[in-house]
DNA sequence: TTTCCGCTTGTGGATCACCACAATGGCCGA
DNA sequence: TCGGCCATTGTGGTGATCCACAAGCGGAAA
């Protein structure tokens, strides 16, 4: 069952459909863009799926769109497709954080085991990034105080120095403290660091 | 100061020479090895560098060296060199963890800088190696019921309650709760978890 | 102006964590 | 066999945490 999309990004009709035929046949739902204006026009970014983009096209390159995508946070996993591609453009590519680099011609096999790869790999990064949104969010609605608390309770301080720290007492500490633990979701203090640690 | 060394592997003298001086002269110690074999032999895993390495070399190639120091656990940062690569050659080994892929002719100075680069990021990596090392060989230290202790500890749970699990009494809970704190080198729960956490 | 929210503090009691002092029994290597 | 390490438990006391019940103050929004 693949939720995912791959979106395909090639100038070559005959290539569009193609690919958009192959991957329907392996279950993987496509679709297709007769350039990078197009694609960038339908995208919304938060989307999830994969992106495979030919590089030499009219208009916007490849390469391109690929930069504009970086700029604008998306992260989504891309391959690109090539005929004409040399060593210096793939590496800087790769660097860059594209997920693969494929020459014209190719195994069309390998495509698709590729793009399902690459669509498991970004199923997971978007459960994390919205785990990482949803902390986010809790901790936006923090007061400046709860947060002031939070940072030293993760310190190991106990609530009579954190008292101490912020020129308050301790009772307000605790009162600070049980209201962040009930906005964050924890009922420990170890619960919260490990909420606070475990990404990044 | 760059404490970090520069492992040249080229069976080209003119190409180590010229290269050894330019590292030489930027304040990079290098050192040069006439074939992937001898270099396989000088290095010993575990230590600190990066790694230039030519492809086409008689004997055994780069990619093997380089797949070898893989096989290894070798984790030093692999820049290779090549005059004749390709496209599917560059991405197979930028996949594959190399830190990059550079055509013959290159620009002096910018492989320097990569190198150098390459250093730095090389010196964090072994820095927290050696701290998931410690961490490692600090939880090899415990007893079996001090890891027991500590899983509930993480957990969130109570004295009380791990005593339960355990089927045994609070205060020898109580003890080994004190002893692995000790062995781990952390003052409280909160300590623990974040040392347990921030590493995966 | 009234109301809501955030920040603040107090009291007192039930738990809980931490620690020093003390002790028993089992297993293993010197 | 003796010493050391591990696991176990007890007692008693100090300090911390958690929480219910209560309440005053100031700013911002309605």
């Amino acid at each position: 069952m693949n939720t995912g999309v791959v979106y395909i990004v090639d100038d070559d009709e005959a290539i569009r459909d193609a690919l958009g035929w192959l991957f329907q046949s392996r279950g993987v739902n496509a679709e297709c863009f007769v350039s990078a204006e197009d694609f960038l026009a339908a995208w919304t970014i938060g989307s999830s799926g994969c992106l495979v983009l030919d590089i030499r096209m009219e208009g916007m390159t490849g390469l391109e769109l690929f930069d504009r995508l970086c700029e604008m946070g998306a992260k989504l996993p891309v391959i690109f497709l090539t005929g004409h591609g040399d060593v210096p453009m793939a590496v800087s590519a790769l660097k860059k954080g594209a997920r693969d680099f494929v020459e014209k011609p190719f195994n069309d096999n390998d495509l698709v085991d590729k793009v399902i790869e690459a669509l498991a790999w970004e199923a997971e990064r978007m459960a994390s990034d919205a785990d990482a949104a949803s902390l986010a969010q809790r901790l936006g609605n923090l007061t400046l105080r709860e947060r002031q608390v939070m940072e030293k309770v993760l310190a190991g301080k106990l609530n009579k120095v954190i008292a101490d720290d912020l020129g308050i007492t301790m009772r307000t500490v605790e009162v600070h403290r049980a209201h962040l633990f009930e906005k964050m979701g924890v009922k420990t203090a170890v619960e919260l660091a490990q909420l606070l640690s475990q990404r990044r």
